[in-house]
DNA sequence: GTCGGTACACTGGTCTGACCAGTAGCCTGC
DNA sequence: GCAGGCTACTGGTCAGACCAGTGTACCGAC
């Protein structure tokens, strides 16, 4: 015989429930409206405060989001990514996950996702590629900003190509905690011009892979890409983590 | 010249940035405690329940736990991925992820894993690996439920030999996610000690690799074991994900 | 001395009622 | 027809109150 722990459920608990069920059950659609606060306290039957601690938390959890004045009421929002992002940043930030790790995992994501992309990939799908490639080329006369957009926009596609949402989402979390950590690095970089000719040459490279459904091919340039861009910004000491995946 | 959008900024985020800020700073360290909600209003200078609406987004956040009664206040919690785990939980059931999307991912990190931990093994870990094993083999004995936690408890292990706890973290999540989708399934299989004993035996292969330090042979077992076990469940015209990473 | 109970001063959870700034839509006056 | 203001709402915030529950310090019984 187990017993479980009790705790006592607070009553702003059970509203996010609610609220929570309709929204994935579909009965509540992105772009839909949820009562206004009085509204709500009347039909849960409960006090204003108590609503607003459950919004508050739908809020917090990028399910609502309300603006005061609006007479429609809190707005359902489509699920993002971006409470994912919030959560993995906070967890990197407290639980000693270094550039290392990230790069590692990055290495994992992106490798796999090329191998994915160079096995399923249609026609239209290297048309796609080769656009982004094109604005890649565009953009290194346009400033380092406009290049790094196109940059992001190509590994997007890829992570597309790959048929696994939970590939594009966690590549792009990733990538932002990356970026978000060494972004003042990247600003104080000289070179950046024959580097993004460098990248260019890389991407086009893989470009050829994926067209040849070299997948094993396309993971590794992947992943030496990554080495070769990040690996001067992981301390020595840690290069042991990201050496065995170029293997 | 570009302009940013300005939204107006409302009281109980600046106390949540605060809040946040003096614990990712390490000015506020785990099992700390928060002055009480009165005295947090003295010193922000605002309501009471602005100070409640943003403790409970922290506490949504899974930063801080507060309990009625407790004259030391808030506490502050250590990082943990059950945050994570709530947003990709949410995500995964809204994002039309399948089960093969799942299975898919799940492919790519637990295949990772064993490439990694079989190359960064030291021989307390294959300890560790054999003691784990052991647990399982007595786990058939004792239920299904005692033996799955074991299997989980391989799985674990596995990954922290890896060395990344971001593979240990979304490993963990993707899991959970996967499970509750199938738990029902797996209630009613009637086979259950014959199964038990398949994964044994799969697990024994996948020790013998990583002592061996057969890395592409450890992930291979890994992810073959998981099509294995839960191809079954995938619709037949999403197997395609899946065959791919086995190749 | 220790142990059990009790009183008290606190905690967070909830409710009520109020005020404010801001919005959207109506509605007037031209 | 339309610009301008009016109005009835919205969410954001505050103040004050009450309650159930907790931890602790105290105190008496043994």
């Amino acid at each position: 015989m187990r017993f479980e722990p009790v705790a006592p459920v607070r009553a702003y608990e059970r509203v996010v429930e609610q609220i929570e069920q309709a929204v994935v059950s579909g009965a509540l659609k992105p772009g839909e409206r949820l009562p206004s606060e009085r509204e709500l306290m009347i039909q849960f039957g409960v006090g204003r405060s108590t609503i607003r601690e459950a919004l508050r938390v739908l809020q917090a959890a990028e399910m609502i989001r309300s603006r005061p004045g609006d007479p429609r009421g809190p707005e359902v929002l489509a699920a993002s990514p971006v409470a994912l992002h919030r959560s993995m940043h906070r967890l990197a930030r407290a639980d000693h996950v270094g550039l290392a790790e990230l790069l590692q995992f990055r290495m994992i994501l992106d490798g796999s996702a090329h191998l994915l992309a160079a096995e399923l990939r249609t026609e239209d799908d290297l048309t796609g590629l080769a656009e982004a490639l094109e604005a890649m080329r565009e953009g290194v006369s346009h400033g380092y900003a406009e290049f790094s957009r196109a940059d992001v926009a190509f590994h997007e596609v890829i992570a597309r190509i790959s048929r696994n949402p939970l590939l594009v989402v966690s590549e792009e979390v990733v990538r932002g905690v990356v970026l978000e950590l060494i972004e003042d690095k990247l600003e104080h970089a000289s070179n950046r011009t024959s580097l993004m000719r460098t990248w260019l040459a890389h991407h086009a490279e893989v470009l050829d892979a994926v067209r040849a459904s070299d997948g094993a091919g396309a993971a590794h340039l992947a992943k030496q890409a990554l080495y070769d861009n990040y690996a001067e910004y992981v301390p020595a000491e840690h290069h042991a983590l990201l050496t065995p995946l170029l293997r």
